[in-house]
DNA sequence: GCTGAAAGACGGACGTC
DNA sequence: GACGTCCGTCTTTCAGC
């Protein structure tokens, strides 16, 4: 990890499409350098993938919101069940674990409000362990998720 | 949007290096009615752009959290105040607007709890027109930010 | 909407330090 | 072990049909 790599990874966070050649003339290094450098940086696990943002609401997904799950008591690897249960859901668009309680937050997506109260209604009152659930409607992302800055050494 | 248009964004978000003859297999459209409709739902904007995603805890962003923000009362479009400020500052990967109080979620990133409490202390509580903050500690990303289903019509 | 040809990018192999 | 150059192959792009 020197000043190449951090450069190859700022670069290629906000545009995956640019060429090595591109890199090359950004870095400064050598084209077969860059082609490399990024071979070993998705080896390393740095790139975890690439991914085409698609616009919710341009397809119809208009309805954004958080859910806050409170789970019942058990053993924890018994959380699992939940996740893999959840992360079954297509409507369910990340899964993020907490340090308290509640103790997960699932972002969904539906076409609609009525759409929601089914999911939630249903399938999400019915995944494993779920003790309660409480929901935040989001009504915008004034900052999408965005290309972290990488720190130096 | 017909089938082939869905089934090149379902094929591209997951995987937006797939070559247009890849695209040409997987829709049975021809290679270039792929060319043209990729072209077409870049420009029309169901295609946001494309991203890397980058492993934080392999470049050592190790310290994930929610910042759920209240703000003072105040004229609404003065709301932009706070958005703006809080995108100035690389530790928040992204911002949720909410339909109650807190009215903003921030998801960020630090190396470690130290500079958590710096960005939470300093940084965080002095944005414009902020009242209160609370944070919730992310744990993990059982399922990260994936793939959305393309609703058929 | 399809086909073919030209330009360009990629990926590997080799030689050098 | 890392770098730089070269070359074959695949991809993209744009023309004409």
């Amino acid at each position: 990890m020197d000043e190449v790599d951090t450069a190859i990874l700022n670069a290629v966070q906000s545009n995956p499409r640019i060429t090595l050649a591109g890199l090359a003339a950004l870095t400064k290094a050598t084209l077969s350098t860059c082609h490399r450098r990024l071979r070993r940086l998705e080896d390393a696990g740095y790139i975890a993938g690439y991914r085409a943002i698609i616009d919710p609401e341009r397809v119809g997904l208009t309805f954004h919101a958080l859910v806050f799950v409170a789970l019942a008591p058990g053993p924890v690897d018994r959380f699992e069940e939940f996740e893999q249960a959840a992360s079954l859901l297509p409507e369910v668009i990340e899964v993020l674990r907490l340090s308290g309680r509640p103790e997960y937050v699932l972002r969904v997506m539906t076409s609609d409000s009525a759409g929601f109260n089914i999911l939630y209604d249903f399938q999400l009152s019915d995944l494993p362990r779920v003790a309660s659930l409480r929901s935040e409607l989001i009504l915008g992302v004034p900052v999408p998720a965005r290309a972290i800055a990488i720190p130096s050494p």
